[in-house]
DNA sequence: TGTTGCAAGGGGAAAATTCCCCTTTTTTAT
DNA sequence: ATAAAAAAGGGGAATTTTCCCCTTGCAACA
């Protein structure tokens, strides 16, 4: 049994639609196949795990940023830990910034967006065997973008995300400083070290922004 | 030259991708073939206006909600509107309520997922071309539900559409107002009603209501 | 013709939010 | 070991938000 040269790629995806096409599309190229194909996450990396499969040939993982159980930057933190010579291109519809990058330092050789055509996703899935990596010109520019200034990304403490999260509710400050077991006080700083952060002046503002920058899902 | 007696169909999906992978699958059924695919609703319209396409021959559309310029809602209405012996299906990847209702209103003849296996869809396929219409258990299960307490969906009028736009927002009551040409307590007293309406206390909860019905966009 | 409903507006007060300036304690860095 | 941040908390006051009850004018309607 002679096992083809073509380079097997593996699809990670949750909808069946799109991957089930996209192995067609894959497998019409003359050096690409598909050879498995899971709905998450969590399914791939238990079919990585089988005894049987530690020595399988893997050339190239697609792999879907958005899935239920395991999400694409999980499946990515494990596949550096576990599988680090692995080459996996992210696929998404939305370009986030925070989570292309989140994405490439987790060692993700490209990110292409589904709105891509078949030519560049051809373009793309050779290069990255054969140069490592592609990316577009959108993400070369974010990552340009983040060397400049690097401090341009707003991070908060594990309390202020706390209360930020918490202050995305009907709930008063004196309720959320009661669940938080701190003085209404110090929420009050919390507060107000938030506000002048984001330039803004109301809880309303910061309610936009959170749910803008995904601290808070809707 | 002989046309081939397949069902004709048309993808009209954004994703570029995803709408080429489709298309290896649908050709791949025996009885189904892709003729045309366009990235969005008004590219679709513009071909269908065409005097040389008035009589092409369509057996099925399928119609992507999300796309911009024109969504796969405008689409449907105007294809309700001028073409409503065509038949289409939503692809969508979201089931909002809503939004199936909308699209069903406006004469989709199915509402599939991203997610449906490519099994489920040759299926919905055949048979919306058969019996003209393909409704999953999902969407069955809707439009049930909606017949029951078809008042569940609660209805703003203008004035009140428009003020909870601008609560979203960090102006104050005050300002509001202003912009709207009334007496702050004319503002207080729309507050009033839709707070009641909602049964909410306080304006964050007028925010996050209004995020998740997509009354605003983030 | 009266009644009902509702949009627009008001008075007044309690509660919550926002702001500024300050103290104490704990961490961190040099 | 000591200075500098950072975290926690406080006083007090101006604004804003929230709530309840009330008046007027207008339009529909029976």
């Amino acid at each position: 049994m002679k096992t083809s040269t073509k380079n097997k790629v593996i699809i990670v995806d949750d909808h069946l639609l799109f991957s089930q096409s996209l192995k067609f599309l894959i497998n019409s190229f003359n050096d690409f196949e598909v050879t498995h194909s899971f709905e998450n996450g969590k399914e791939f990396i238990q079919f990585l795990e089988q005894k049987e499969n530690l020595d399988i040939e893997v050339d190239l993982i697609l792999l879907d940023v958005n899935m239920p159980i395991l999400d694409g930057l999980g499946t990515m933190m494990w596949l550096k830990e576990n599988r680090p010579d692995y080459k996996a291109i992210a696929l998404s519809v939305n370009n986030e910034e925070d989570i292309i990058i989140k994405m490439i330092k987790n060692g993700a050789k490209g990110y292409l967006l589904k709105d891509t055509t078949p030519t560049i996703f051809y373009d793309a899935l050779k290069t990255v065997i054969e140069k490592g990596y592609f990316f577009t010109e959108m993400v070369s520019g974010i990552l340009v973008n983040r060397i400049d200034n690097k401090d341009k990304k707003l991070e908060f403490k594990e309390k202020e995300l706390d209360f930020i999260k918490r202050a995305c509710s009907e709930k008063t400050y004196k309720e959320i400083a009661d669940e938080m077991c701190l003085s209404p006080k110090t929420i009050d700083g919390y507060r107000e070290n938030i506000f002048a952060k984001l330039e803004i002046k109301t809880r309303i503002g910061l309610v936009l922004y959170a749910i803008k920058n995904k601290i808070v899902c809707v």
